[in-house]
RNA sequence: GGCCCGUUCGUCUAGCGGUUCAGGACACCGCCCUCUCAAGGCGGAGAUCACGGGUUCGAAUCCCGUACGGGCUACCA
């Protein structure tokens, strides 16, 4: 009995995909996929003033970073495009044109200035404080001649004040009622003839078949008006999930001083895919209150409405990070390698090409460094000691190269190493033998070595670095740093 | 002002009338592991379930009210 599942992601390219509209995305895309139902991606760019080509672009980029495909939209197209509502308006005419032919719909020639004056003086006097309906008694032969004339007005829904309240059973919120009085004449297109977004969405959604519409929590309002604009046009009425939404850190809507908001700001700064997907998809749902670690698949097999939270959530961005944290730990070295390759080559430290030749080495690598970052942005500061010459800080200099012992253990680190096999085993066995030869402990002998190679107090796994250095150029640093040290 | 929605550890959440003096995760603290840093293991601290009334043998769970927060109330979306 059930229909199939169509659901819309619509967003604005007013800006680009903020964390926000990307959960909305994430939940629409999950149900499709849970269900085995269509995701339509509509571009809602009737504001002519703010709406822009790239800001689609970027948004289409983020989307697809992500990991979410439409089924129909910009680049697939359907059987219910187009799919910019710009090049849509043929078919909110047609709309207008049924709803005022049944009556459902009427122009108002009130003016904004008249408008105004009304809504202070009904909202002062306490109580429903919508259009006052002025128009509305108009004799229909008057108001069809005054049009005709070319008189200035806008279309209003003529609410249907006999129908009982608006009632609607939201997936996530569940019975919600709205009284028929309280709900207003609104326009549903402009003195220019442009349709307003409860209009136009309510074609889309009707004409697109959309099965449920989840959207965020500020449209919980519009929806009794939109049911009655269902209602008049003869639509099935979609099923509702509203989403509650997503702040800042302060509790405040989430903005710039919250740190990043955009899609791809994350991209930029290191966070994978698959991680803020992860992370977007908890901050509302669970999987079992358990599980915090859930794949894509994971997600699309499991998704669903009920399991959604009723409550506004805090962007956690530590937690995010953590995760990104799991995921880079989790990668197996070949698809590390893969990820870390632009940014080691932003960096300059290494080519594309060199990857490729060398990938044995780049993969015996990843693991070094993958369970100690959080970000793909930290990796070239890990590993570029394995690159370029490495400068010896003055704090580990005087912490470690300074400390008694430090110049003996490296000479006999030194020697020990040159008559090694450079493998991390044999490495570590022979600088093992320091501290017995030395008598230097095991900790400042390490240290000094690592200081020597690295530059710095912190490195990845010593006897694995070393390996990837090889012995010749390990030697040389060691014996750099003696003379540094004095 | 009117209408509507929300409220469980600092944060994300589990919980859908009893098996919960509330479970998991992040962050925090301690211990272990250890060549540094991480990771990992173990343990700890942290929520009178916003508050007040009901209903019930029994409520975080149902109902009502209050407070606080939010949304809508535009010829924005």
């Amino acid at each position: 009995m059930s229909t199939a599942v169509r659901v819309r992601f619509a967003p604005s390219p007013t800006g680009t995909l903020h964390v926000g509209g990307a959960r909305t995305a994430i939940y629409n895309w999950a149900f499709a996929r849970r269900h085995g139902g269509a995701l339509v991606l509509r571009i809602d760019d009737t504001d002519a003033e703010r709406s822009t080509s790239e800001n689609t672009d970027q948004i289409l980029r983020s989307l697809l970073w992500l990991g979410i495909d439409w089924d129909e939209g910009p680049g697939a197209d359907g059987a219910f495009g187009p799919y910019f509502q710009t090049q849509r308006s043929e078919l909110y005419a047609v709309a207008l044109e049924r709803m005022n032919s049944s009556g459902a719909a009427y122009p108002c020639f009130c003016t904004p200035d008249q408008l105004a004056l009304k809504r202070d003086l009904a909202r002062s006097a306490g109580g429903f404080s919508g259009y006052d309906r002025t128009c509305r008694g108009i004799d229909p032969e008057q108001a069809l001649r005054r049009v005709s004339s070319g008189e200035a007005h806008v279309w209003r829904l003529a609410v249907p004040l006999d129908r009982g309240p608006v009632t609607f059973d939201d997936a996530v919120r569940g019975a919600t009622e709205f009284p028929i009085t309280a709900m207003d004449d609104f326009v549903l297109a402009r003195t220019d003839g442009s349709p307003t977004y409860n209009f136009a969405t309510v074609v889309d959604d009707g004409e697109m078949e959309i099965s449920h519409v989840i959207r965020g929590d500020d449209h919980l309002s519009n929806t009794p008006r939109q049911i009655l604009v269902f209602e008049a046009l003869g639509y099935a009425v979609p099923v509702f999930a509203h989403l509650s939404m997503i702040w800042g850190s302060d509790g405040k809507k989430l903005s710039k001083r919250h740190g990043a908001t955009s899609v791809e700001t994350y991209e930029e700064m290191g966070y994978l895919p698959e991680a803020l997907l992860n992370y977007l998809a908890l901050l509302g749902w669970s999987l079992d209150g358990e599980t915090t670690i859930i794949s894509r698949d994971t997600l699309c097999e499991h998704f669903s409405l009920d399991r959604i939270s009723k409550n506004p959530a805090i962007f956690d961005a530590e937690k995010l990070e953590w995760m990104n944290g799991a995921y880079l730990r989790d990668m197996n070295a070949s698809a590390f390698v893969d990820a870390i390759t632009p940014w080691l080559e932003r960096e300059g430290l290494v080519t594309r090409e060199d990857i490729s030749v060398r990938r044995d080495w780049f993969e015996s690598l990843a693991p070094l460094v993958s369970e100690r970052a959080k970000r793909l942005d930290e990796v070239a500061q890990k590993v570029r000691f394995l690159f370029d010459e490495p400068t010896i800080t003055e704090a580990a200099r005087e912490k470690v190269l300074a400390k008694e012992g430090a110049i003996e253990a490296l000479d006999a680190a030194s020697e020990a190493l040159a008559a090694a096999d450079f493998t991390a085993e044999a490495i570590e066995a022979a600088l093992r033998t320091v501290p017995e030869t030395t008598g230097v402990k095991a900790k400042i002998a390490f240290q000094a070595v690592r200081v020597a190679i690295t530059g710095d107090t912190v490195s990845p796994p010593l006897f694995e670095s070393l390996e990837l250095l090889g012995k010749e150029r390990s030697l040389a640093r060691i014996a750099a740093a003696r003379t540094l040290a004095g």
